[in-house]
DNA sequence: GTCTATAAGTGGATAGAC
DNA sequence: GTCTATCCACTTATAGAC
């Protein structure tokens, strides 16, 4: 026999308005009551689910963490699988980018984030990483995915031609940035993403290829 | 109480005690309330030298950029360049990590940004880089010295050796990671700076170095 | 240029009714 | 499990006295 009336609130529920709550007003804008409006219930109503509106934040963050993708790290080479991940990680990222700044405080408690470095640092050390080295790798392709993340670069130009000119005699084009957004933030993920792989792949054969040669690396 | 005989606020001394709270307590913490009682006084002589809390917050902002060096695109070759000014960049961040989130917004209007972004682009386009490319490097740069400012990777671990070994099997070191956080930050950052710029190196040589060969790079 | 006073509102969180 | 009622510390910002 089902219950006669479903509860309204449900954790899942309320994490998903949060995300979308965030999505659209910014991390200074979410609070409790207004998450609460948007639920149709009151404010008070979301203690019975969540003790803290850190705790809120704490699982929107683990559910943005949680979308990224680290199976790459079990079936391809290290260099492949960091690829799939980072682009995974900047996907998931990119659709909330109001929450990096709560998310990338550090991987802390979180499940979904424990989950995801010990995937990326397991399957660096399986390819034959020094541990050491596997946790510099993890934390740069880190670092670059938060950072291209959190603010967008061309974003932050904007459309009038006549404020750079003026003073700064290289940034004359800087004005349509603003138009091409998206295609240059992306362009400039993709071109440090490979110029970073390439650099790592070249140190790899270096150090760890040349002691294991042969063996291979997925 | 009598009235000083000099005025007390001047928008530097204003600017400098808001960076110290801001690094001190963190940016949901600062409240025009907490940064005049800081200096002494009541909150609306702010009002007297800045108009709204964000034209504090943007000096504040632009004050911690200005701090970064850029002069190596005037003298040595854009790869030194490049590398002086991402150690530059990073240190300045890392001083005041809490005002990072506000800043990564973008380079929006603030003076100090967008003549650092007039540096960097000025001087790749000098050495040959296609002015998209010069784009895309200054991003891509951007993005991994304000990822790793934003949230140390290390810190992210709790120092509980349990809490990791049970669920997650390759983490059984990570509680050592808080106690190297600064190494382990900056290695990671040392070394993805440096695979970076190895592969920006190569496709310079292989693009720019190819049709200009012979030309210096300053 | 700093002050008092105040506007007009939001914040997270709790107690206890139903 | 949601409600009403409530706490009170706190927010940015303005008006006008001195």
């Amino acid at each position: 026999m089902p219950r006669p009336r479903q509860p309204r609130l449900t954790r899942q529920l309320i994490v998903e308005t949060a995300t979308a709550l965030i999505d659209a007003e910014g991390l200074p804008a979410f609070s409790t009551r207004r998450l609460a409006a948007e639920l149709g219930v009151r404010g008070p109503s979301l203690y019975n689910h969540f003790a803290t509106k850190d705790e809120i934040l704490d699982a929107v963050a683990d559910a943005v963490t949680g979308a990224v993708d680290t199976s790459g790290f079990a079936s391809r080479d290290w260099a492949a699988a960091l690829l799939d991940w980072a682009w995974s990680y900047r996907r998931a990222l990119t659709a909330h980018p109001n929450i990096v700044p709560y998310l990338a405080q550090g991987p802390g408690r979180r499940p979904a984030a424990l989950a995801m470095a010990d995937a990326v640092y397991g399957g660096l050390v399986r390819a034959g990483w020094p541990p050491a080295r596997a946790t510099h790798i993890g934390a740069a392709l880190r670092y670059f995915v938060a950072g291209s993340a959190l603010g967008s670069f061309a974003r932050g130009f904007v459309e009038d031609p006549e404020l750079y000119a003026a003073h700064y005699p290289h940034l004359r084009q800087a004005h349509r940035l603003a138009e091409h957004q998206q295609s240059v933030d992306e362009g400039a993920f993709a071109l440090g993403l490979d110029a970073l792989l390439y650099g790592l792949a070249a140190e790899y054969a270096r150090t760890v290829g040349a002691v294991e040669s042969g063996r291979p690396n997925g």
